[in-house]
DNA sequence: AAGTGGTCTAGACCACTCT
DNA sequence: GAGTGGTCTAGACCACTTG
C-alpha cells in the first residue's frame, strides 16, 4: 500500500474530551463498518461475491491483513461466507444447504424436510405489544402472516409472523405461495431485508383451543412457545415471530459453549 | 525463532496414501492441540494464567503469530480468556461474574440469583438409556444428584444429574452442600473435570405427580424439559442432566446467528 | 496459469496492567 | 518501566478453484 494512506487511522478517532478516550476503535473495526455499510446499501447482494481481499485493501488503503481481520469477524458472525480459492460471498438464507438457518427444531428420527402451508396474510394495525418490540408506534401498518409447517403430513409448527408494513410493501398471499424455500430468502431478494441475527424466548405453554385445533393436539397439550425477534444490519428489529412447536416427534436443539 | 525450528511443520503430516491427503493440518491447529493437551494434563489449572504468547512461541518453536491464532480460536471457544495487559487464563465455571455459564434461564423481571436446594445424592447403577448417552455400559457405577433451584423462595428448576462414578469418586451430599457456587466449579477444583461444551434437547412436557409436587405446580402443568449432555476435552461426554423448568416467571433465552 | 483465500513469519508500535 | 495482549504491516509461500 502507499505509504501515506492512513485516511482512517486509529489516531484520527475523535476524542470527546481530554479524559476517557472513546474506547479506541482499531482500523479493522472501521473497515468492518465500511463493509457492512456497503452490504446495507446493496452494493453487493445476497449470494454474490464481494471484492477480493487485495482489492478491498487497495480500496480502503490498508494492508491485506487488516481487511482479513475485518472479514474474519464478519465470517464468524455469518454475515459473509469464505470459500477458499473462490472468494468471499454475502451470506444468504436462500440458497443454503441447510434450509431454515434459524430453525432449531430437529426430528427425533429421520431428516425429512418440512412442508409449508399458508393460513393467512393480511394487513393489520400494530397492537401495542408488537409495536413496542419492533420500535414502532401502536397502530402503525403491519403485515401478519400465519402458517403451518408439517412433517409427513403431521402439523408440527404454528407460526404467527409480524412484519413492519413499510419495509414489506407488496407482500401478499400469492407472492408467498409462489415462492419456494424459506421466507427469509424471499425477504432478501424481493425486499432487500437481510436477517442477520435473532433472539428467542422459549417457554412451555398449554395449547389453547385454536392452537389445539390447528396442530391437531388435545386441548391443554404442552407446546413449546418460541418468541423470536429478528434483526437486520445495525441491530434494527424487523420481524417478530411467535412459534408454537409440537415436541412429541421433534425437539429444539441448542449448543452451549 | 531459530531458523531450523519446524519440529512439527505442516509438511511433516502423515499422508495415509497417495490419493486424498488427510485434509492438511495447519501448524496453529497442532499448537492448539498441544495447548489443549497441557490443559487436560492439568499443567495449568482452571483460573490460572498460561505462559505468555512469546514464551509459548519459544517453547513450540513457532512465531508469536502462530501461537496467537491458536489462542484466538481457543478464546473464541471459551476454553481460554484473554485479558489485555495481564495474560491469558484458563476459563473456569467457578469465579465467573455470570454464575451458571450454561444456564440460559432468565427471569422476566429483576435479576435475583437462584438459591440451591439439594434433594438427593446417591450411588447408582447406570440405567441403559443413561449409559448409552455417556458411552458407558449398563450397570456401570454412577452418581445421581437431584436438586431444586428457587427464585425468591419459589421453585423454578428441578434438576436430575447423572455422573460417571469413576470420575467423581468422593462426591457426597456433604461435599456438595459445603460448596458455594455452581457445581461445575466444584467439579473443576475437586475432580479436575472441566465442562467445555454441551448439547441441549428441549421439549415441552406435562408435569407428572412428582415434578408437580416438587415444583409446586398443578399436575399436568406445562414444563420445559431440558436434556443436557456435557463434554470435557476431547469431546468426551461426562454428564447427563435433565432439567424441568417452570416458565411462568422465567424463560429460556437463546441467540441465533 | 492465474486468482482466491489460508498459513506463517518478523518486526514495529500501541493499549493496558501491575509494581 | 517492564511485561502482556492487541494492532498493523509486508512479504513469502501453500491450498484450492477455475479457465
Amino acid at each position: 500500500m502507499s505509504g501515506s494512506s492512513r485516511s482512517i487511522s486509529a489516531e484520527d478517532t475523535v476524542r470527546a474530551d481530554g479524559a476517557a478516550s472513546p474506547s479506541f476503535s482499531p482500523l479493522y473495526a472501521q473497515i468492518k463498518a465500511l463493509i457492512i455499510a456497503s452490504l446495507q446499501s446493496g452494493e453487493w447482494k445476497a449470494g454474490e461475491a464481494i471484492p477480493s481481499e487485495l482489492d478491498l485493501a487497495k480500496r480502503f488503503g490498508v494492508s491485506q491483513g487488516t481487511v482479513r481481520k475485518a472479514v474474519d469477524e464478519m465470517a464468524a458472525e455469518n454475515l459473509l461466507v469464505r470459500r477458499q480459492g473462490r472468494g468471499t460471498f454475502v451470506a444468504t438464507h436462500a440458497e443454503q444447504k441447510v434450509q431454515y438457518r434459524f430453525l432449531r427444531l430437529m426430528p427425533d428420527e429421520g431428516s425429512e424436510s418440512l412442508e409449508r402451508q399458508l393460513l393467512d396474510c393480511r394487513r393489520q394495525r400494530a397492537p401495542a405489544a408488537i409495536a413496542r418490540a419492533l420500535q414502532l408506534r401502536t397502530g402503525d401498518p403491519m403485515i401478519e402472516v400465519r402458517r403451518i409447517l408439517s412433517s409427513k403430513g403431521v402439523p408440527v409448527v404454528l407460526d404467527d409472523i409480524w412484519l413492519p408494513g413499510d419495509l414489506f410493501k407488496g407482500l401478499s398471499t400469492e407472492r408467498l405461495n409462489l415462492h419456494r424455500g424459506p421466507f427469509y430468502g424471499l425477504f432478501e431478494t424481493e425486499f432487500g431485508v437481510h436477517m442477520i441475527r435473532a433472539e428467542e424466548k422459549i417457554r412451555a405453554v398449554a395449547a389453547d383451543a385454536e392452537a389445539a385445533c390447528l396442530l391437531q393436539v388435545p386441548l391443554g397439550a404442552p407446546l413449546l412457545s418460541v418468541e423470536r425477534l429478528s434483526f437486520t444490519y445495525g441491530d434494527k428489529a424487523v420481524e417478530l415471530r411467535r412459534g408454537l412447536y409440537c415436541t412429541a416427534t421433534h425437539f429444539y436443539r441448542n449448543e452451549l459453549n
